[in-house]
DNA sequence: TGACTCACG
DNA sequence: ACGTACGTGAGTCAG
């Protein structure tokens, strides 16, 4: 008999700290019980016990409590974030067919210990799982603790214990029993910590014996005076630290067996929890099919489509790893059919003016239809984006998945394509339910036309010089060698610059530098580190230097290369469903992020060029966030700025300062500018100090005084944040919404975020859908006018556009117009236009 | 795979 | 007292 016993509470804790925000849609949360299941899936795979009993403490007074009151008194209580998964956990555990077993009085580690026992008589072993290093005095011959750590499960046998402490698991009593441990309220002896602990047990085996031996000249004179003037605390300690094994609990192995539970009820709690994943990895599936109402199935086979579908037809592609699937469409009236598509059919049906095409995923589809010549007419539907719309926070959305999510039950069966037996019904859910949440404009308008035109930009491509990006780069290849020559005499060896942590060998241990910030498995070396350290050695500039060239030779020189396709250009995929801003983003490569803010870096811009009798236009917004800002809060003298055209940074210090504008001066600016943004991004003072090299305090008055400045900024802050605590969610003018679960959390940090996201999202988000739908009026405008000039590339606020140079002056004036008239706020949006052979010299 | 660093808006 | 600015993607190292 193989016996799997769980500490849950300590692995409950495990769970719930381990994983950030998990939260069901109407606003539970659920990572505790999430986790736990996780663990608990593990060990059952990887372990495969016999039976398995979950250990949970009952609440104080425990047994040891009575004994010493001190105990455990600085523990804190559970938050109430767990407190409210645990009953909900114990439930679905009980469904699952699981025993757990608890006693008042008595905490989780001794039930383990007392299991561990009687196992052990019946001839088994036993499986200790769980997080706290306490239990591993239970290990013996037949007892092995599986201790979770933040990383790993290790597995802790005898052997282990003796290889890592030296000592054997009754001997970790002793160990505890000196050296204390402040979590638990166990005292120990003062002055005694792990090590002197450890090294008195390895050579005297007992604390009793240490006792015996307390005048040998092993025991320096501090010490022994400690030991004996702490002997009371010791013992006490060593009662405290004994894990009992003796619980009064069912000590039958057999009675851990599983039992079937209630498979039902399992199944129906975790599609309440919204972890439709675990209804599958459980093996509910059968018991939630059996569980949701009887539906007829009738079976289907896809074949090749035969004829041309005239009425609603529903596209999707099979989800395979690292390729493109295969398409099928489904059709619901008047029988339903599956049917499996080539290309040509697609195409084909894509712009046939007698099918309307609800998709999953459109964006393939548009650019299918736009390279046969269409322009995907017949789409009107995507669910994958009516799904991002719905939670765009999700990390991935599937068919199979949201169909779990959303309660959907196969109507049909098809062997070749499972998905397509909910698809319909997936679609027609996610449709009504954006319209109750009022985006089904934000989807009709904005978001599936938009699929369309970043379809043809990753079509069309941006051309660029190769030859010119070769040169870029054999300067920086040679550079770099100098540099990396120079560093390493300045150093004294040879090591991988390109590593943190053998950098800051280097620096703190062997040139002695003086270390600043820790990060997490190290010093840091980021560049404000660097920065701060340059008067300390010049390799510090060498540094500097070899890292900024590093990476734009890696990232960029070498990583647009090999983006290069055969027509020359860069055909870049833009993800519409991963920002949670509701912004785009741009990958393999990412065309959002090439340098320009250094005079050396923005050269890379020059090899972006316009093809063969074309220029660049490039037009960019001024200041499109701070106008937001400006609108949405109703703030008259942030409005008025931007209405009379006058530089806002300026006319910001000006206010604040209560100063006529021209007598701003440039330190004055700089430091509004850091204050307009660091308000958009709830920047505290401390942080603004850090930017503006001034006393916290001053930067304090200074943020202080900006918020009484412009009062209804501050005002508008407050309320966003109190409408999402009460809402669960913020929203941006267009009505794109973004649920913020952090809100609710007890842990300040979290919290803290979740407040920060809630003020930065409304006005990130409002710039996103404004840039957006510009992006569709310019595309359709080109198309209109009968233009030949093309979308190339949209960087959150910067449009460019490639056109043949007859075009130029139209597209100047119709991608300006189209960019400043798309709404019509309190304050003019205004885009700033140049033109130029490459994006360096339009920009 | 996660941590670190750094490029952009 | 907390930890200290939002949103992305890519290259590299190290476990």
């Amino acid at each position: 008999m193989k016996l799997l016993v769980l500490d849950g509470n300590s692995l409950v804790n495990r769970a719930f700290f381990g994983i950030k925000v998990l939260t069901t849609k109407d606003g539970r949360y659920t990572n505790a019980i999430y986790g736990f299941q996780n663990i608990l899936l593990n060990l059952l795979s990887a372990h495969k016990p016999d039976a398995v009993a979950i250990a949970w403490d009952e609440k104080a007074p425990t047994f040891r409590h009575t004994a010493y009151d001190g105990y455990k008194a600085t523990r804190h209580g559970m938050p109430a974030e767990l407190a409210e998964q645990m009953p909900v956990l114990k439930e679905l555990l009980n469904d699952l067919g699981f025993v757990q077993v608890s006693k008042p009085g008595w905490e989780a580690d001794d039930i383990l210990g007392t299991l561990a026992v009687a196992c052990e008589k019946e001839g088994g072993t036993t499986l200790l799982a769980t997080g706290d290093r306490d239990s591993l005095q239970l290990v013996d011959a037949s007892t092995t603790v599986l201790l979770a750590t933040n990383k790993e499960t290790i597995a802790m046998d005898e052997a282990a214990i003796q290889e890592k402490y030296g000592v054997t698991p009754p001997q970790l009593i002793e160990v505890k029993s000196l050296m204390g441990d402040a979590s638990d309220n166990i005292p120990g002896v003062a002055g005694i910590g792990e090590k002197t602990a450890l090294s008195l047990i390895q050579k005297f085996g007992s604390l009793e014996n240490v006792y015996q031996n307390i005048d040998d000249k092993a025991i320096k004179p501090k010490q022994r005076e400690n030991l004996i003037n702490h002997r009371q605390e010791a013992e006490l300690s060593h009662m405290l630290g004994t894990i009992r094994r003796d619980a009064p609990i069912d000590t039958v192995p057999q009675s851990y067996l599983r039992t079937e539970g209630d498979p039902a009820a399992a199944a129906k709690l975790l599609a309440d929890l919204e972890m439709h994943k675990l209804v599958e990895r459980w093996g509910l599936n059968e018991a939630s099919a059996a569980a949701s109402p009887e539906v007829p199935l009738a079976a289907l086979e896809a074949e090749p489509m035969p004829f041309l579908i005239s009425g609603r037809c529903y596209l999707a592609r099979t989800v395979q790893k690292d390729a493109p699937g295969r398409w099928y469409a489904v059709q619901v009236e008047p029988e339903p059919a599956v049917y499996s598509l080539d290309e040509n059919r697609l195409a084909a049906l894509l712009d046939d003016g007698c099918t309307e095409v609800w998709a999953f995923d459109a964006k393939p589809l548009f650019r299918l239809a736009l390279e046969n010549g269409g322009v995907g007419s017949s789409i009107r539907f995507d669910g994958k984006l009516a799904a991002y719309l719905l939670n765009p926070s999700a990390s991935r959305y599937e068919v199979s998945s949201l169909a779990a999510e959303y309660g959907i039950a196969p109507s049909f069966a098809c062997e070749e394509y499972p998905d397509a037996a909910v698809l319909p019904a997936l679609c027609q859910a996610l449709h009504s339910h954006l319209e109750e949440q009022a985006m089904l404009q934000l989807h009709d308008e904005i978001e599936l036309p938009l699929a369309r035109v970043l379809a043809d930009m990753e079509r069309i491509g941006f051309s660029v010089d190769a030859d010119g990006i070769r040169s870029f780069g054999q300067e920086l290849t040679a550079e770099l060698e100098q540099i990396l020559e120079r560093i390493y005499r300045e150093v004294g060896y040879t090591f991988n610059l390109n590593s943190p942590k053998q950098l800051g060998e280097a620096l703190f241990e062997k040139l002695g530098l003086p270390p600043r910030k820790k990060t997490k498995s190290g010093y840091s070396t980021d560049a404000e580190t660097l920065e701060s350290l340059r008067p300390y050695s010049p390799v510090i500039d060498d540094i500097l230097q070899y890292r900024t060239y590093q990476k734009l030779n890696s990232t960029y020189v070498e990583g647009l290369l090999k983006a290069i396709g055969p027509d020359g250009r860069i055909h870049s995929t833009f993800i519409q469903t991963e920002a949670r801003t509701g912004r785009i983003s741009s990958t393999e490569p990412n065309l959002q992020n090439i340098p320009i803010r250094t005079e050396l870096g923005s050269r890379l811009r020059g090899f972006f060029v316009a093809s063969e009798g074309c220029e660049l236009v490039d037009a960019d917004y001024s200041q499109i966030e701070l106008r937001i800002l400006a609108h949405i809060t109703g703030d008259e003298a942030m409005q008025h700025a931007f209405q009379t055209g006058a530089d806002i940074h300026r006319s910001t210090a000006a206010k604040i300062y209560g100063i006529p504008p021209e007598d701003v001066t440039h330190d004055l600016r700089t430091s509004a500018k850091a204050i307009n943004f660091g308000i958009m991004y709830g920047k505290g003072a401390f942080s603004l100090s850090r930017d503006l090299n001034v006393p916290v305090k001053e930067a304090e008055t200074f943020l202080k005084t900006y918020l009484d400045t412009f009062p209804k900024v501050d005002g508008y802050m407050k309320d966003c944040i109190a409408q999402a605590k009460e809402s669960g969610y913020v929203s941006t003018l267009f009505g794109r919404r973004r649920p913020l679960p952090e809100l609710a959390s007890s842990n300040f940090q979290v919290r803290s975020s979740g407040e920060r996201m809630a003020r930065n999202t409304p006005i990130q988000g409002t710039a996103a859908d404004i840039i957006k739908l510009a992006m569709v009026h310019v595309w359709q405008s080109l198309r209109d006018e009968g233009l030949n000039a093309r979308l190339l590339l949209q960087v959150h606020d910067e449009l460019i556009v490639e056109a043949p140079a007859n075009e130029i002056d139209r597209v100047k004036q119709l991608l300006k117009e189209k960019m400043e008239q798309v709404v019509n706020y309190s304050v003019p949006l205004t885009a700033d236009v140049g033109t130029g052979k490459t994006w360096l010299e339009a920009h």
